[in-house]
DNA sequence: GAGTTTAGAGAACCAATAGAGAACAGACAA
DNA sequence: TTGTCTGTTCTCTATTGGTTCTCTAAACTC
């Protein structure tokens, strides 16, 4: 946020953010006065009129509360980019031209998320096949039996359940054809967490 | 909704859309009032006028009851019905209070869909499993392979892959401890056809 | 310390919104 | 046809809530 607001226009700001996501219409002054613990509506009013100068605010021409307050900052996106393809063993195969995808705020995780296409088979019994779309939260640890993405030796990249014992990061394929993968800790960082997938037939 | 109707248009606007599912005929200005705890006519019928300005009301030229008050086609939501819960043998259990889902536009099938959420693993080796969500598109008919909603002498309902031969209609589970079923044809009606799948970990 | 700036209180004002109620007109049923 | 139901239009009124103003106290600058 702008640092050339005051402590007051900052709180205000901070207000309306939170409450735009509960609450249907935006406040009236005597809300946020109520809210921020002023007791003049016109006091209120010059910061608004201050917020809606520096852009924070749509400027409210008299218009009665329904269409007073509003951010600009409008962040409401509920695309993820999709970032490439994932396949056992090979790097991840970048998309030369970046593409967005929708995806369900259920699908995801707490923090930032990205999407990727899995090649292969080797997840199949998780439930995981050949060109389904995963939703990946970036992190860089992850739990016991979780699913993963695993960069190896900072080259090979792979989708795995993983598992972390003292002196060894194992990581499980789901296929019975395949053979569990022991490696160094050191050799294995993670990447992300696998949160969500989507499938389209 | 549009940030911009006050709040009484947003209130009418809201039981609209309730009333709407429950009742055959649009409601009339007095039974508007009483529901919203109005009492004059007159007054309701300025919020309606507006909302037919914004887009919200079939304009209603003088006509009586029957086709008065409408929601625009604007319908323009990501969101699909999450109709219940389908397991194998057993009816659609429904939801108690019906829920939407985001769904992105990948995941759909070119008609009218909803979602229900998998119970059991009878479609374990599809990649279909407990807790899973299925974008179902409605349809009566489906090609040999689609994996269908079917509904069985008209009470039981699952999802399963189809197979349509003369004489015969054969559900064929994805799991190896299941076997196919075998049904003649008008014991069976296909109520729709998967078409994407969603899952959150 | 004097002057200036800033935040806030509170009052007054007024436009937007809301509702009541009456009167009228068209639609529909008996 | 007549009577009722229901949409339409109108006036009048009340309330809500944005706007503007003055005043005060605190903070800040020189």
């Amino acid at each position: 946020m702008d640092e050339t607001l005051t402590r007051r226009q900052r709180a205000i700001v901070q207000h309306l953010r939170h409450s735009r996501e509960r609450q249907a219409h935006p406040p009236t002054l005597d809300e946020l006065c109520l809210a921020l613990g002023l007791r003049s509506r016109g006091s209120m009013h010059k910061h608004i009129q201050a917020l809606v100068e520096a852009g924070y605010v749509e400027p409210l021409l008299g218009k009665q509360r329904g269409v007073r307050l509003c951010e600009p900052p409008e962040e409401e996106t509920s695309s993820l980019p999709l970032l490439g393809r994932i396949a056992a063993g090979r790097p991840i195969e970048a998309l030369e031209n970046p593409q967005e995808l929708d995806v369900p705020m259920q699908l995801r995780g707490k923090g930032r998320c990205y999407v990727l296409q899995v090649q292969g088979d080797s997840m199949i019994d998780a439930g995981i096949l050949d060109a389904d779309w995963v939703v990946i939260e970036q992190r860089d640890h992850a739990r016991d039996g979780e699913i993963v993405v695993a960069l190896i030796d900072g080259e090979e990249a792979t989708l795995k359940r993983i598992e972390q014992v003292p002196g060894a990061c194992i990581l499980h394929p789901a296929n019975p054809e395949l053979a569990p993968l022991r490696y160094a800790p050191e050799r294995v960082r993670i990447q992300g967490v696998l949160v969500g997938q989507m499938r389209a037939y």
